[in-house]
RNA sequence: GGGGAGGUGCCCGAGCUGGCCAAAGGGAGCAGACUGUAAAUCUGCCGGCGCAAGCCUACAGAGGUUCAAAUCCUCUCCUCCCCA
């Protein structure tokens, strides 16, 4: 046993490790008590953290939790995670103005499998205990359910801001929806959760756990927020449906460049929740930012900071110096991925465009040949019509749309487009 | 159960006294200029196929009227509001 003044100096060491960079922990005193109860006796916190397996890649708006439930690891805590398998087939109404779709088991397989793969990137999967909130969901009788839903009133659930807000704007709610955060409080009573950890949106959510925990005669959780991530757009929420997110698995040019194109307003924010940058430094950045200098500098720096984080130092100042190389200098990047497409007799530029990806269809294709916005081996060309001499055996063509580069090989007539897994050096030209 | 209002392109939203509607306007997005792949600004594009003329698909769904329908009629489905 540790004496009570040991005790306590840890119990401050945690709190200030876990509470840095936190939107709000609930209730504060409560949550004190249980750290120095888990110190007193040993005893590791059960840290719990949901999914529902709708999206499967994990991007940099997830690591501000993710990177704090690591943290609750390294001081010694128990972190369980609840695949909701179940609560996949409602969908999360917290932020959405529609009804999610639903989800069938066999995607939802899928998507987990993918996610967790991600997951134990970012957290220990030895402290980690995985239950699907099927386990007890799909043994749940009606009339269990009936006791569960009356366990909260209608009333507290159109409290909640978004549904709110939909119900004012005359959008439909299904009864399954206000099932949702029922559910999720659910699973806090399942597994005797201690601290359920969520982004600012979840608050509710966290809270109607609180809620069943005292019903079923449980000590309720506490409940740590943590602040959103601003997607790339700057305005929204990094989500994947919004197409605004850098996923952590994406290759190191593509997330370097996403990280480029943020608002300089988020540099220090980004710096904050989703680099290992220590406070202290995150501060210095703010001043000098403050001070006049030019943000790109600082830009840059997150971004070869973010991608050695997931890929490697090595990757990151490559990423970077690709960056430079095909921005800064206005010329090719340093990699790009390599397409072999079969060689025809002709080969039409809007094809290879729309084959490569460039374009979603030979439309696009086409108008934006028009528009000038294309470039083949550092020509631009503006003839829609436009067919392609295919390079010889182990030539590749540079092709650029927009700021986007690929590059092209010749294959044998007939085979399927494929494209290279990574990018590949691009040939200077 | 009764009454009312609605369902238009990625989103919002005009049109709905039938043809000039692939459908105004705004937003988002893409591209060009500028630039730091930031912001702001200006310009172009923004259903598909076609070099093009043009063709095809499209205004919740299915039928119908008509030379011609997002626009008129019938039925169906869906949403919201008020009343019970």
């Amino acid at each position: 046993m540790a004496a009570p003044s040991d005790v306590s100096r840890e119990v401050d060491r945690q709190l200030a490790l876990l509470s840095s960079g936190a939107d709000e922990i609930l209730p504060l005193d409560e949550f004190r008590r249980k750290l120095e109860r888990s110190v007193r006796e040993g005893r590791p916190l059960r840290v719990k953290q949901g999914f529902d397996p709708t999206a499967p890649d994990i991007h940099l708006g997830h690591t501000v939790g993710l990177r704090k439930l690591r943290t609750f690891q390294d001081l010694g805590h128990q972190v369980v995670v609840i695949v909701g398998d179940y609560t996949g087939l409602v969908g999360d109404p917290s932020g959405r103005s529609k009804t999610r779709p639903q989800l069938t088991a066999e995607m939802i397989e899928v998507n987990a499998r993918t996610y967790l793969e991600q997951f134990f990137q970012v957290v220990d999967r030895a402290k980690t205990e995985i239950h699907k909130n099927g386990e007890w969901f799909a043994r749940m009788s009606f009339a269990d359910i009936l006791r569960l839903a009356s366990q909260y009133t209608v009333a507290r659930l159109l409290e909640r801001d978004d549904f709110a807000k939909r119900w004012h704007a005359g959008q439909p709610i299904s009864v399954h929806e206000l099932l949702y955060p029922l559910m999720q409080g659910h699973d806090s009573v399942e597994i005797r959760a201690d601290v359920e950890l969520g982004g600012t949106e979840q608050k509710f959510n966290l809270l109607v756990g609180r809620a069943l925990q005292e019903a079923a005669g449980q000590e309720p959780q506490a409940i740590l927020t943590l602040p959103i991530l601003v997607g790339l757009d700057g305005e929204l929420r990094m989500s994947k449906s919004l197409g605004n997110y850098v996923g952590i698995a994406e290759p190191p040019a593509e997330q370097f460049g996403k990280l480029m194109s943020i608002p300089d307003a988020q540099i220090v924010p980004y710096l904050r929740l989703v680099s290992d940058l220590e406070s202290a430094a995150v501060g210095a950045i703010e001043r000098d930012l403050a001070g006049g200098t030019n943000p790109m500098i600082h830009k840059k720096a997150l971004a070869e900071r973010v991608v050695a984080m997931y890929h490697g130092a090595e990757a990151g100042q490559a990423a970077r110096a690709s960056f430079e190389s095909q921005f800064v200098k206005r010329g090719r990047p340093l990699e790009a991925v390599l397409w072999t497409l079969p060689a025809t007799d002709g080969w039409p530029l809007r094809k290879l465009l729309v084959d490569t990806g460039l374009a979603k269809t030979l439309s696009e294709a086409r108008r934006k040949i028009e528009e000038g916005a294309v470039e083949l081996e550092g020509a631009g060309i503006k003839d829609p019509a436009h067919e392609v001499i295919p390079p010889a055996a182990g030539g590749v063509l540079a092709l650029r749309l927009g700021r986007r580069w690929v590059q092209v090989a010749a294959g044998p007539p007939g085979a399927e487009p494929s494209a290279s897994p990574a990018p590949v050096p691009l040939p200077r030209g």
